[in-house]
DNA sequence: TTAATTTTATATGTAGGACATATTTTAATA
DNA sequence: TATTAAAATATGTCCTACATATAAAATTAA
């Protein structure tokens, strides 16, 4: 029974006129390098400061929506769905449950991403995924180091979202790294160490040369078993 | 052999002073709750004026990193990883390999979910699905009408992000939906046909019922066959 | 003394003007 | 005609002033 008391929607100029402008940019169906009006113009049609458009367009450019060069004005741009996310993936801003969603949200990528590389895979990445994993078989570091063994476990995955081939997801995957890294070293030592019985990288590998979408996905959560058994 | 000539990185005051200050916030572990310094201080300790403080404050606040009251200053908060993307998640601002990306991701998820599924899934969470499968299969304007179809569809497989407990997850796709629903209407009809030997919803409540994670996966798999078929 | 009220101080929010800077366009010159 | 110089213009940066909300201090009432 939560009688909540309204919230009063005292929402900031800036935001508003982001808002506006957005909208704008869409009702008016606007392209990939149309130019859009000036900020002075903005501002008065706007009925605001140039400061506050300028705060809005601030915001825009950073998540890639709209460029701007010096005398030429702004126009509009194809924005990157990951650039604001990119600032802040850091162990050190991000709080303890979105650290726990995000590499939840990586296993489930890894596992769901088999059909993607069966579609895509080339020879060639099944020689790199190989020569990685040999490197990482023939390392004496290997054994008695944990870094060592999680620089591996970073780059022979980190391969995988490249095959992919939806650069989307690999750009995604790179800037998971840091918290991935924090999350690894926060589980014991058991989650990297390669247990009797399941399925090593060099299965995967196996897998992805000679088996199916199917097999690759059923190993690749086998492989990831470790993980998934911590979660509640 | 493109001889690019060395692009001068002009990158602008704003963006300096964003990251100066991310960085700053990073380096002193900065917890949520802590307060900042004012803004004419940052403006004097980094010799700029405060109004490109406040541009690159602006941005931070819009990526929920800080937040400010009137009097009390500004503040740390959990930054929100999704905001960013939540404002341009919109077919008409997104280039046409954004969609794509998007599109395949969504595909990624739904397979790779299962497991999160049976961790967490309650007795209620079937009941509910199955009740939009029932209602979805007594709905005369199935058969003809595509856009009823497509919000039954759209229905079923929110609630499963919904069941996967994990909010950023959840939020994720509800963001998702008009780049999803803009897909399926560009695809041919057929896509949200049911196949005659498919996986059905109410098969995939069936398997969430009485079947394994391991099942799930391939049923919801066979089920998205449609759209992985169209992948290349 | 304590509680309620008013006042004051302060940091953010908004406005508007001024100049710097880069680059396109135009004009002037060789 | 080709080259060079000047002007025009939109963004980038800085500055000052004031509005506004609110925490903190001071005042008054009980």
């Amino acid at each position: 029974m939560s009688s909540k008391i309204k919230p009063i929607k005292s929402v900031s100029l800036v935001e508003q006129v982001e808002q506006r402008i957005l909208e704008f940019l869409k009702e008016n169906r606007f392209k990939s390098g149309d130019s859009l009006p000036g900020e002075i113009e903005l501002a008065e049609n706007l009925g605001v400061s140039r400061n506050i458009v300028r705060e809005s367009l601030s915001r825009l450019r950073m998540l890639g929506v709209v460029e701007s060069k010096k005398r030429k004005g702004m126009f509009i741009a194809e924005p990157d769905i990951l650039s604001g996310i990119e600032r802040i993936m850091d162990p050190d801003l991000l709080g303890e449950e979105a650290m726990q969603h995000i590499f939840e949200l990586r296993l489930v990528l890894e596992v769901g991403m088999s059909e993607l590389l069966f579609i895509r895979k080339k020879d060639s990445d099944i020689v790199k995924l190989q020569e990685i994993v040999d490197r990482e078989a023939n390392d004496p570091l290997c054994k008695t180091d944990l870094q060592t063994r999680l620089a591996y476990e970073i780059e022979f995955h980190s391969y995988l979202y490249k095959m992919s081939g939806n650069g989307t997801l690999n750009r995604f995957q790179s800037m998971l790294l840091p918290v991935f890294h924090f999350m690894m070293q926060q589980e014991s030592k058991a989650a990297a160490e390669p247990k009797r019985g399941s399925i090593s990288h060099n299965d995967l590998v196996e897998t992805l040369r000679n088996g199916t979408a199917y097999e690759f996905r059923e190993n690749m959560r086998n492989h990831l078993t470790p993980h998934f058994s911590k979660l509640s």
